[in-house]
This record gives C-alpha cells, structure tokens and sequence, in this order.
DNA sequence: CGAGCTAAGTCTTGTTACGCAACCCTCCTC
DNA sequence: GAGGAGGGTTGCGTAACAAGACTTAGCTCG
C-alpha cells in the first residue's frame, strides 16, 4: 500500500524535520565528505564507496532542500561541482556534535580516529553542546521542553500532548 | 549481489559509526520519544505511527548497541518498559544541534514548533555548539581536521589521505 | 586517426529493507 | 466470556538500494 516511509517534514518537531532530509545513511556522510572539503561527483564516491545512482539521488536532494549548489565550472562539456549553502555550513554543529559521541562512546581504547582543531584559538578540542543562556552544558536531565509559537493550536487540546509538556 | 548497504561500523571516523546506529528515518524519532518520556512499547508506537514490527526492530537494535536497556517492571504476564542507558542519555546533545539547526532553517514564519528550557539557569534557551577549549561557537571555517591516535596506520600512506589531513 | 581517459551521470537488474495490516498469546477486568 | 492492554510476530507488497555496464562529450597521447 504505502511500503514508502511516510515523510515527517510537516511534524510538528524539528528533528522529525530534520531527520526527514538527513535521516538516510549516506546523506551525514555526504555533508561531512563536503566539511572535508570535496566538491566533485566522483570524488565523494570514490571517497565513500557509494553506488553512482545512490549519490546522484542524494546530491540532488541535498540541492532540492537547499543544503548544497550545483555549480557549472566548465560547460563544454558541462561538468559541475557541489558546494555547501550557507544553510549546509551550518550543520556543522550537528556533524560535531555527532563526532563528540562517536569518540567517545564508539572509539575502541585507541582513541578517536579525527580530532578537530579549533583554528580560532588554536587548540585541539572537541565539540561541546551548551545553554546558549548560561553557557553550561545542556543536559537531558536539566532541560524540559515547552510549546513553542509555531506549535499547531489544533493539537494543543489532545491529553497526551497536554501531558507531554506538563513540565512549564 | 549485496543490496543491503555495507556496514559503517569500522570507518575510521566516527560520523560513520553513529550514523551505522542512527542512520534511518526512525531511531532518532524513537530517541526523542524516549527523551520526551515515552517508556512503553504501545507508547513508543502510538506516538510515532511507527509499524510494529519496525518498532520491535529498532527498539532492539539501540538495547543491542548499549543506548537503551530492557526492564522488565511486571513478570507475570512479562512486561517491558526501554529506558536510557548513559550511552543513550548522553545523545541528548545531538538531538539538541539537530533541533536547534531545524528551528533555524525548516520552521515557518511561526517559529520553532517547540522550545527547550534550560532548568539549571531557568531560561528558554536553545543548544550552542562551542569549543571544548575557548569556548567559542565552532563554526565550519574555523575548525579542521587532524589525524587522531585511533587513525589506522596503514591507511595513512594514501595520498588522498595524506591531501585531507594536510592542513595540519 | 583511433585508443584510452576523465567527468558526471543514467540504465538495468536483482535483492533486501521497510511499512501495513492482521494475527497471536497471556493476563486482567467487567 | 467479552473485551482490552501489552508486547510482540507473520505475511505480503513496494520501493530503496547496490553493482556494474553503458552513455556522452571533450581531451590527450602516440
């Protein structure tokens, strides 16, 4: 009937939006193939193993939600390059605060296989997830969540929404 | 010949090995429930429309890679309930940059659908990612990439590893 | 001048993962 | 003894995915 995996990108819930564009196993590895600065169809597939019509479907994707542009560098023949939008850039916070929890709970005793160097203050670190009020670390235990402006007024009424965000 | 897509487990970078766990529509949604208090198998399902059998799948999967375990709270008939492991608590972070990077650039004109609050210092607040060191935010074009000590030796040699980390 | 190479895909084919709905079993309550 | 809750499993169909061959168009080497 629908075998299809129904799309979230109208939940009301940013990490189902999210996850609606990113939540496939290629398309994180794709963006972080770009952070490490590849630009080129044939060099994020040989990089990553990728089946061609794999990519092509993601890369276009990425292009449709506006995380990436294709750009023409030479038109004859036509031959294009992928860069990160301003939108792309700033998911990179997510793919460090990914890379902080694979190095820390998926590393073996070895240690983590990449670390980031802060080119700012020119220390090697990692990413930390902080309050943007008080600058300490956000925690699940310390963090509840409340209704939002753009939460729908139609589902606000239903018992288990009201329950759910009884902690305001 | 191998239509499933090939395990990331033993990249050596650790957005591979997470996205090997997380990589699908699903366990992150599932997490979130779980964050949000979902305990129960029927609670999990309702409040996701997740199918069951996917449910059972994934819901196995994440006590299999250590970031829920499996209480039994009623042995007669056995009943269940999936709680967080530290492992999994500690994914907080990441559904936290994942939201803040969605309520930036797929909420409407309303605004973000909902909002975190931050108990420790009782503001709505929303998740900066920062530098471990200086504690600046950790953008794209401030941070890059170094060989870590759990980077396997024999690939070292390869000259497109040799150009990635050659910003060091 | 033809052979081979590069870039960026597309096409074909076959398998598997996933979603849906229906069913199962056990205990509990009415 | 009917119905409900809890926690799944089974059967079925579709669509996502992977592998690898093929395409197009220009360039280069001999």
């Amino acid at each position: 009937m629908s075998p299809a995996r129904p799309s979230f990108a109208n939940w009301p819930c940013s990490v189902a939006r999210t996850v609606d564009i990113i939540g496939d196993a290629w398309t994180s590895l794709i963006l972080r193939e770009a952070f490490y600065g590849s630009r080129r169809f044939d060099e994020f597939q040989q990089q990553l193993g990728i089946a061609r019509n794999t990519l092509t479907d993601r890369l276009r994707r990425l292009v449709d939600e506006g995380l990436m542009e294709k750009w023409l560098y030479e038109s004859e023949p036509p031959r294009h390059e992928y860069h990160l939008t301003e939108k792309g850039h700033d998911f990179f916070p997510v793919l460090a605060a990914i890379t902080r929890w694979g190095d820390r709970w998926l590393a073996g005793e070895e240690g983590a296989p990449v670390t980031l160097h802060h080119d700012v203050c020119d220390h090697d670190a990692h990413a930390e997830v902080v309050c943007s009020a008080c600058g300490e670390q956000m925690r699940s235990a310390d963090t509840s969540i409340r209704l939002g402006p753009g939460y729908p007024e139609r589902l606000k009424a239903r018992p288990d929404i009201q329950r759910r965000f009884a902690g305001s």
